[in-house]
DNA sequence: TAAAGAATGCAATGCAGTTGCATGCAAACA
DNA sequence: TGTTTGCATGCAACTGCATTGCATTCTTTA
């Protein structure tokens, strides 16, 4: 299951949610499939998006990503398409914080219309 | 209901949840509070922030904020004190886009530790 | 082969958000 | 002033996603 899973979302261009991948698989169980993703990203082999749309999507990592700040990219949800990209190359710039403010995590996301809808 | 609710926003210093509004007003329906936060965001008085909690919170817009694109500040959300706070000073830089991405709304989430938590 | 451990499937639960409908209140109207 | 009309409130029910418990099946290892 866990190598289909894989197989899958290596030949994904946006993120897939767990219903995307029931759709995709479904003779598999769902709870099977939510447990591979989750075990996935205890791994670190895929990293979660929370894009606002209610559910969770879920994306290979790079390679050599470590999902630490430093890692970290924007992720783009088209309105149109419904559909959530990772993009590696728009990385998110310093972002100046009141004092005694620690970051650990940053999350970007941005809303609007993909290149393959506009 | 909607002015008791309104001056309770005016005093907190965080964002709130429907919960948070639930537990200030015991004797209030949850479902009118509910409606009372979409009135507010409908109007423009407050602005939803989708800290990934799994709960959404709201707070009050900033005098002359539209609630654009150009508007948009970071939000930090705290993981000692579980407060969310909108940090108007710190605003979204441009981000760099693959051509033909167009940006609607943008969504900057921080987490680590707040100023009073540190 | 037998035992131990991990993966799968089914059922049930929790929780946030949302909607329908009936009722109550209060402003606008004649 | 009495009536109508529209909006606010409260209750109930429902949705969708995420999560957990437990029994069963499969796989690895002694
Ligand atoms: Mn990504
Ligand atoms: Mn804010
Ligand atoms: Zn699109
Ligand atoms: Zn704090």
């Amino acid at each position: 299951m866990r190598l289909l899973v894989l197989d899958f979302l290596l030949k994904q261009q946006a993120a897939v949610s767990l219903n995307d991948l029931e759709a995709a698989f479904h003779r598999a169980d769902r709870i099977t499939l939510y447990r591979t993703l989750k075990t996935f990203e205890e791994k670190g082999l895929v990293h979660s998006i929370a894009d606002g749309t209610g559910s969770v999507k879920y994306a290979l990592c790079e390679e050599g990503c470590a999902c630490a700040p430093e890692d970290l990219h924007v992720h783009f949800h088209c309105n149109i398409c419904n559909e959530t990209y990772c993009l590696p190359k728009s990385r998110i710039p310093e972002i100046a914080l009141p004092e005694n403010f620690k970051t650990e995590e940053i999350s970007l996301i941005m809303k609007g219309t993909c290149a393959s809808c506009s």
